[in-house]
RNA sequence: GGCGCUAUCGUCUAAGGGUUAGGACGGAGCCCUCUCAAGGCUCAAAUACGGGUUCGAAUCCCGUUAGCGCUACCA
C-alpha cells in the first residue's frame, strides 16, 4: 500500500503552491487506495509560529482533503538523533569542529567552485574527535560524501525522468546542526524512513537535494521511495512566488475569503502543471482521482496569471463560477448558507425554496461572495438600488405600472413565473407599452439591480409576498 | 562561479518524426434575448534562436540565449 507524505513547515501562511503539492499526493495516495500522512516539518525552532500552523491546518481542512496519519518533527528528535549516531558510527558522517562564524563566508561568493568542506576536518582521527567532543567543543555533523573516486548518483524521477549527479559535485552537508539538533535533510529521511514512505511527491526545489537523501538512505540501508518532483508556481513575470513581493495572491486564505468553492480551487490548481490530456478541465473529485498520474504533470514552471489589481487568475474564477453552476443544489446549498451567514444575513427560506433561489440567481455568480452582495434582494428587504436600478424606475409611467401590475398579480388566482409573465404582458399590451419597459423596472425595484435572471424567474423566486410588497413600494 | 532542471498562442495546456500545431481561460465579433450571465458559432493569437540527424523535426542530438532551482549549522 502506498504511503505519501506532506510535510510543510510552519515558518508562513499556507502557499497555494505547498497546497498544490498536497493535492497532488493526495490524489496519487486516494487513487491507489494508499495512506495520506501529514508531517509537520518543525524542527527550525527558531522560525515555526503557531500563527502559521493555524494557517496551514486551516488551509488543508478547508480544501476538504483529509489526511489520515499526523505527525510533528519537533516530537521526533530521539528517533533523528538516533539516525544520526548510527551514521557516525558506520563512518558515514564525520564531526566538524570548525566555528560557524569562521567558516565560508566569502569562500563560496569568490565564485572558485562549490564549497565541498572545511579543510581538515574529514581526516580527523575517530578518537581525536570523541575527545574533542567530550571535552565539550562545538561541532557539526557532516555528512561523508565520498569522492576519491567520486561516485555517479542516479535515480528515476516519475516526472523528471533519469536524474544523475556525481558526488563530486556535492557538499558535505550538515546532519546535525551544533545545537545538537537535525537539520531538514536528516530529519526527513529519518522520518521518510520510519514513516515508510514509498513516494516522495514535492516541490522540484528539492530536486538536486535528492542526491543528499539518496546517500542518507542508502547509509541507512533503507529502501529509496518513488520520487516525482513538480515543477513550481511562478509569478507573471517568472519569478518564485512570495509573500512579499506578491502579496496576498500566493495565500490560501486569500481564496477562500473571495468565496471561491474548495474544490473549485483544487480543479484550478490541478491545472496548473497537470493535464488529463483529453481537454478535460471541469473536474469532479472523482474524476481527478481517476485521472491522476505523475506521467500527466509537466515538468516546466506554471505561471499564476494574476494582476496586481486582481489577484485571481481568470481561469480560477472562471472554474469557479463553473462548479458554482454545475454542481448539485444540495450541495452546494450550505456553501452558501455560510456565505450569507458570514455576512450577516441569514435565509429567510424554507430548505425547498432556498434552493429554488439558489437555482435562479447561480448561473450569472462567480463566486459564493456573489450571493450575499450582488444576490443580497433574494435574502434581505434591505437592500440598495444602483443608479441604473434607479434609472429604469424612473422610466416615466414605470412607477404607475409597478403598482397597477401589482394589483392585478393580487387578483391573479395563482402566482406563478407562467402566471406573472401572462398577466405583465397583458398589462403592457393593454397600456400600449413595451414589456420591456415593465419588465426591467420590475427587476430594479425588486433586485436592485438591472441585471440578473429573468424578471419572471425573479417573481417566482421572491414568491407573491415579497413581489407584491416591493412592487407596491414603487 | 559550479551543478541541475526547463523552454508550444498573453496564461494553463494537447500533439512524444508526417496534423491546416488541437482545446481552455482571457480578448474581438455574431446569434439567442426582458437585462445580465450562460449557451452556440466565428475571428485574432504559439513551437525562443542557431546548427545538425532524417525523405520529413514542435517532437531526436549539439550549441546559444533566457528563466528557475540547489550550492546554509533554512526547509
Amino acid at each position: 500500500m502506498p504511503r505519501l507524505r506532506f510535510a510543510p513547515s510552519p515558518t508562513g501562511f499556507l502557499h497555494i503552491g505547498s497546497a498544490r503539492t498536497y493535492v497532488f499526493n493526495w490524489l496519487y495516495a486516494r487513487r491507489h487506495r494508499g495512506a495520506m500522512v501529514l508531517r509537520i516539518d518543525d524542527t527550525d525552532l527558531e522560525r515555526n509560529t503557531q500563527a502559521s500552523l493555524d494557517s496551514i491546518f486551516d488551509g488543508l481542512r478547508w480544501l476538504e482533503l483529509e489526511w489520515d496519519e499526523l505527525y510533528h518533527q519537533s516530537q521526533r528528535l530521539e528517533l533523528h538523533r538516533r539516525l544520526a549516531a548510527v551514521l557516525l558510527d558506520k563512518g558515514f558522517a564525520y564531526r566538524d569542529f570548525t566555528p560557524a562564524s569562521a567558516a565560508e563566508p566569502e569562500e563560496k561568493s569568490r565564485g572558485a567552485g562549490p564549497w565541498l568542506f572545511n579543510p581538515g576536518m574529514r581526516e580527523l582521527s575517530r578518537a581525536e574527535s570523541d575527545r574533542r567532543a567530550a571535552a565539550g567543543e562545538p561541532f557539526v555533523l557532516r555528512f561523508l560524501v565520498p569522492r576519491d573516486p567520486p561516485r555517479l548518483l542516479r535515480f528515476p524521477d516519475a516526472v523528471y525522468g533519469e536524474q544523475q549527479k556525481s558526488t563530486a559535485d556535492i557538499e558535505d552537508f550538515a546532519l546535525l546542526r551544533s545545537d545538537g539538533t537535525p537539520t531538514y535533510h536528516l530529519a526527513s529521511c529519518a522520518d521518510d524512513i520510519e514513516m515508510r514512505i514509498t513516494h516522495i511527491v514535492r516541490g522540484q526545489d528539492h530536486l538536486t537535494n535528492t542526491f543528499k537523501h539518496l546517500l542518507i538512505f542508502e547509509a541507512a540501508g533503507a529502501p529509496l521511495p518513488e520520487f516525482a518532483h513538480l515543477p513550481l508556481l511562478v509569478a507573471p513575470d517568472g519569478s518564485k512566488l512570495s509573500k512579499r513581493r506578491h502579496g496576498a495572491v500566493v495565500s490560501v486564505t486569500t481564496y477562500r475569503e473571495a468565496g471561491f468553492l474548495p474544490h473549485a480551487f483544487v480543479n484550478f490548481l490541478c491545472l496548473l502543471g497537470w493535464s488529463p490530456k483529453d481537454n478535460r478541465e471541469l473536474m469532479s473529485r472523482r474524476e481527478l482521482i481517476e485521472a491522476f498520474s505523475f506521467e500527466g504533470i509537466n515538468r516546466s514552471n506554471a505561471v499564476v496569471n494574476f494582476r496586481p489589481d486582481d489577484p485571481f487568475d481568470p481561469k480560477a474564477l472562471w472554474l469557479n463560477a463553473q462548479h458554482l453552476r454545475s454542481m448539485p443544489v444540495d450541495e452546494l446549498a450550505p456553501y452558501v448558507l455560510r456565505a450569507l451567514e458570514t455576512a450577516g444575513l441569514s435565509n429567510p427560506y424554507p430548505p425547498e425554496k432556498f434552493r429554488a433561489v439558489v437555482e435562479v440567481i447561480r448561473t450569472r455568480f462567480s463566486t459564493l461572495n456573489d450571493f450575499p452582495t450582488r444576490g443580497r434582494a433574494y435574502f434581505s428587504d434591505d437592500y440598495p438600488l444602483t443608479p441604473e436600478a434607479q434609472q429604469k424606475l424612473d422610466q416615466p409611467g414605470a412607477r404607475a405600472l409597478l403598482r397597477e401590475l401589482a394589483e392585478r398579480l393580487e387578483a391573479a388566482a395563482e402566482f406563478s413565473e407562467a402566471s406573472a409573465e401572462h398577466e405583465l404582458r397583458r398589462l403592457a399590451a393593454e397600456r400600449g407599452v413595451k414589456a420591456g419597459l415593465i419588465i426591467n423596472a420590475a427587476r430594479a425595484i425588486l433586485t436592485g439591480q438591472t441585471v440578473g435572471p429573468s424578471a419572471f424567474a425573479v417573481f417566482a423566486a421572491l414568491g407573491r409576498d415579497r413581489v407584491l410588497e416591493r412592487l407596491r413600494r414603487a
